[in-house]
DNA sequence: GTACCTGCAAAACCTTTGCAGCATC
DNA sequence: GATGCTGCAAAGGTTTTGCAGGTAC
């Protein structure tokens, strides 16, 4: 697990490789990306301290959607009715593991069954997996009835 | 893979179970479930034929609602704008191929490489997967560069 | 007859766009 | 100084709700 400095050096950088300016929205969207661990969704973004009262909603937008089309955050569905985000850092897990009763949202870590998963679908469906994401919704540890 | 006509007859009998009225506008959008082998949008279902002309928006968004809390339907996000919803019958794949460039559904089929994948996911995280839910996001084989 | 369902209409909500002014490069 | 970014405001599209009338049980 990269640091969130590592996370907000490289988002930084990305921008700064796709000529995108480096304006003080941004700065912060990037700080409040690269510190959350999950992905956030718009009114999280606005809420959050050092964006709150600084950005307005139309800004929050277009900018995830220029992050998102240099491949620097990416979007993710997780069943919600919002727009989720997420920075697209390499070398990390973007798979998502979700509780269906309480919406948690947990990683799910590059295990070698979903490799083996993933090699099983290519043979058969001829589906390729360079920029894979895979949602699974099940019921977590603390939504389990508890059964003795 | 079940047949439509099952799969008619055991959402009506789900429906009555649940203690819900057999009107004519549901009957139609059973039907029309029974027979869709993809999720489908609000959309889709009001442009079907069958619905077309005989189901009010409304209703048809508070009949999904009902389904879905019954269980008979799930709500399937597929990263699209418009939710998508599913016939929830027991003893078939719900798990979903989507493509990332052309937004394609293909079934993705009960594998072992998927059990492992659950089955090792249970142990690290604690998750159980009784109405589980993947959705597998790649580039299926149109979309990609053909290379040679 | 009662409880639930439906259509119509309008509201609520998230997302998108236009435009004038401003900041970055 | 040119280009791209921002805020404000308003439009667009999907989802949700209220209410009066109708239908299944």
């Amino acid at each position: 697990m990269k640091s969130s400095a590592d996370r907000l050096a490289w988002s930084l950088q990305q921008c700064i490789a796709k000529k995108m300016r480096m304006t003080g929205a941004r700065k912060r969207i990037l700080r409040f990306l690269s510190e959350s661990r999950q992905p956030v969704n718009l009114e999280q973004m606005g809420r959050a301290r050092g964006i709150k009262g600084t950005c307005d909603n139309a800004t929050l937008w277009r900018t995830m959607m220029s992050l998102e089309e240099f491949g620097i955050v990416r979007r993710v569905s997780l069943k919600s009715k919002m727009a989720h985000f997420a920075l697209a850092t390499p070398d990390e897990h973007h798979d998502y593991l979700v509780c269906q009763d309480c919406g948690t949202v947990a990683d799910l870590p590059h295990t070698h069954a979903l490799d083996a998963l993933q090699e099983e679908i290519s043979k058969t469906k001829g589906f390729t997996f360079e920029k894979h994401e895979v949602e699974i919704y099940g019921t977590c540890p603390d939504c389990q009835p508890a059964k003795r």
